[in-house]
DNA sequence: AAAACGGGGGC
DNA sequence: GCCCCAGTTTT
């Protein structure tokens, strides 16, 4: 989701308000949901900015966007072409060796239970999370950190652990929702909902939102 | 210049 | 529970 794109999805946010409980976007732009992909750039995303995410996954995804082609690639070529995203040094072999486990033992499809995936070394709940929701369009509640912090700063849920978040949705929330969730509330995020100084001047769902915690907010 | 920012694994 | 991993962006 790009600042382009926020306009639009703070309409359709605001259109859904009323009717639903909690408040969702339909991304219509619907990038990419090849499993591989969704899986190898969620990995390239962890804890770094979106932008550098974008950048380093086209990058990589030239050289190779399937494990049979990432396979052939050796851990610096890897590497170099995902350096700005940092933590390279372990993504890469994690990339690598996932794509091997993904080839020989699962036939080259990336799995698609939880549990499975969550056996592939770099891959936690949010990530298992995404590629479920994303790859697959299983119905799954993918926690990162904006859904944890504005999924409190809501009042919606009330806790440090996002495991608990993930739980207290699981049950909050009608199923229908679970895949939208995510990037609903990370395009909010990005942009209005910001860890430190939220606009909530913008924000479509001020009204809804319990600003639990926020101090400073414009 | 310094702090904030994004998951997961090892121990 | 605490520490490590490494870059970009914001203050």
């Amino acid at each position: 989701m790009t600042r382009k794109q926020l306009p639009e999805a703070m309409a359709i946010l605001r259109r859904d308000v009323p009717t639903w409980d909690v408040p969702v976007v339909r991304l219509n732009a619907q990038d990419d949901h090849d499993p591989y992909r969704v899986l190898i750039s969620t990995i390239l995303s962890l804890r770094t900015q979106d932008q550098t995410t974008i950048l380093a996954s086209e990058r990589l995804f030239k050289l190779a966007d399937t494990p049979q082609v990432m396979l052939q690639l050796d851990v610096q070529t890897i590497e170099n072409a995902i350096y700005p995203v940092g933590f390279y040094r372990t993504k890469a072999p994690q990339i690598l060796e996932m794509s091997r486990r993904i080839l020989e033992e699962f036939g080259g499809r990336v799995p698609d239970d939880i549990d499975t995936l969550l056996t592939l070394h770099g891959v936690g709940r949010k990530t298992a999370n995404l590629v479920l929701s994303e790859g697959y369009g299983v119905p799954a509640i993918c926690v990162d950190t904006h859904v944890h912090r504005i999924s409190n700063r809501w009042g919606y849920v009330k806790t440090k652990d996002p495991y608990e978040t993930e739980m207290a949705l699981r049950k909050k929330l009608p199923k229908a929702f679970w895949i939208e969730y995510n990037p609903s509330l990370v395009a909010l995020g990005q942009y209005v909902c910001k860890p430190a100084s939220p606009i909530c001047s913008q924000c479509p769902v001020a009204d809804f939102c319990k600003r639990v915690g926020v101090q400073r907010s414009r």
